[in-house]
DNA sequence: GTGATGACGCAGT
DNA sequence: GACTGCGCCATCA
């Protein structure tokens, strides 16, 4: 059994406190995967089966629920945010800067 | 085996 | 400040 993206993604993002949210960036340099876009798609098999990943937890850099449209309802992403704390507005975390959780900060 | 796509990010214009 | 184009690595057709 390798450690693929997926894997060490799902951990990382299993990892984010409630009321936080991370970009795919942030998983990327942390991973050092070499692209975010990785992450996206290793979260997109993620979503093959909802599990505990909070996926609506990871947004873009601009702080936007880009993943929103791969949930079963695009505003359960948001809904969710909301109700750990997270305010959305217009479909973009409001407090972006405040809210944004690195990876690196699971160690400390 | 090749081409196109993907829940993105950065540099350049 | 906003928009466009390119690159990243892996998977699917």
């Amino acid at each position: 059994m390798q450690q693929t993206y997926h894997e060490l993604v799902y951990e990382v993002t299993r990892q984010i406190p409630k009321g936080r949210v991370t970009t795919y960036g942030a998983i990327a340099d942390f991973l050092t995967l070499g692209s975010a876009r990785m992450v996206g798609w290793a979260l997109n098999n993620c979503t093959f089966g909802i599990t505990n990943i909070p996926a609506h937890r990871v947004v873009n850099r601009n702080g936007e629920l880009s993943g929103r449209n791969h949930f079963p309802t695009p505003t359960l992403m948001q809904e969710l945010l909301e109700q750990e704390g997270v305010a959305i507005e217009n479909c973009r975390v409001k407090n972006f800067k405040e809210v944004l959780w690195m990876p690196s900060e699971m160690k400390q």
